[in-house]
DNA sequence: CAAAGGGTGTAATCACTGATTACATATTTT
DNA sequence: AAAATATGTAATCAGTGATTACACCCTTTG
């Protein structure tokens, strides 16, 4: 049992730490928290968990944001951008459908990819759509991004003339449905297997929905 | 600074409380938790504030619940009861539908009571139908009740001719039109007036990705 | 009727959390 | 070099879920 008294020339705890850099200990905090966020349960993130981990004090990381709400802020922003990539991944900007078929295929892409992210990344996206609880305040504007890749896609397909209508309402009914299947699909207890051929089900059944034909859906 | 020293004579602390009744708190508990699940925020009910609005000591909960979850779960199947029966009310088992346009509206009914529901109680329903988080763990086996409810009204339907199908993909795709329509119009975040309105222009929409005519569908 | 026994509630405590304060150090700017 | 700012720490506060040892009340039983 002894005390130990830290003489001039000892090496005192000789606690050896990453040099001060401006917003260092912030990014790390966002990162931290977007891998635990994707696992699942954002309610059991803590502020003193990700000071742990990344072997801080719990009040350094208030330096970089004001409280609790601001770190799952960020991951929101955070899980916005990386879902916003995995769509343009489907559909991107510059490429063209080059036939009807290839622009049914990139609408089935996007409803895949929807319905994955909800079920893999679910604590992230419920973050993102979730309209309430701790979630609520970071709830997207109108959920723009998803949303705007839908609608760009049903606009080619009426365009090829493989659905019969593709307006505001008909984006939007094609969300609630994407939507909706990708909630009852997402979070640990849906783990369905081929679930991706489900979601190309509900793809197409969406787009007969607005008029497709039936038969020329078949691949 | 005087120490209050009980002499035998004295009145004590006066603590009037309710008899001793078997269950009595534990009911207490769950209509409190049900009254604040309603408002909203699940996560913020606490055991603790459950016991000051109740007058009581915070263990005294734990005589009746093993754990927070299990005030939580309870908190669930009340809802459940609560959901039933307004979809029950919507749609009575003993009563048959007059004619198709009463099968329609009944189904519109269906739609409005899943939305409303939704979004007037946003906590008990995210804790109903919410796959994971503090929620998870309470998800009902398969969602039955709405799926259930929705299947008898489109079958309905079928049978006067308004659809022209209704398997049980048809039904799921029902279930998941409604399910997100009424979660992206959930929450403190949706308070869209009409909202009754919209619910049955998703309704008529949903009949009419099921082979309705659009015609026969207008009031 | 009295004693036993279990259902019900309490006080005290533990480990944990989000958040704030006063203080110390590092980095940058002047 | 000095001043100003950014970053991190220790200590602390109030709040939480949960457990423990204890006291009481009500019911059942002998």
């Amino acid at each position: 049992m002894s005390i130990a008294i830290t003489s001039a020339g000892d090496s005192p705890p000789e606690k050896v730490r990453a040099p001060q850099i401006r917003g260092r200990l912030r990014d790390e905090v966002i990162s931290l928290a977007v891998a635990a966020a994707r696992k699942g349960a954002v309610e059991g993130l803590s502020m003193r968990d990700l000071s742990r981990r990344l072997g801080v004090s719990p009040a350094a990381i208030y330096r970089h944001f004001e409280h609790r709400d601001a770190v799952l802020k960020a991951v929101t922003e955070a899980g916005f951008a990386e879902f916003e990539g995995l769509l343009q991944n489907v559909m991107p900007f510059t490429s063209e459908p080059i036939d009807a078929s290839d622009a049914v295929r990139r609408f089935e892409g996007l409803v895949v990819a929807y319905v994955r992210f909800a079920r893999t990344h679910y604590g992230l996206w419920r973050l993102m759509f979730g309209p309430t609880g701790c979630e609520s305040r970071f709830r997207a504007p109108s959920g723009a991004p998803t949303y705007m890749w839908l609608g760009k896609s049903l606009a080619e397909l009426e365009a090829f003339g493989r659905i019969s209508t593709a307006t505001a309402a008909d984006q939007y009914f094609a969300w609630t449905a994407v939507h909706g299947f990708a909630d009852l699909h997402s979070g640990p207890g849906g783990e369905t297997p081929l679930l991706d051929d489900l979601s190309r089900q509900q793809a197409r059944r969406i787009l007969r929905a607005l008029g497709a034909d039936a038969d020329a859906l078949a691949p």
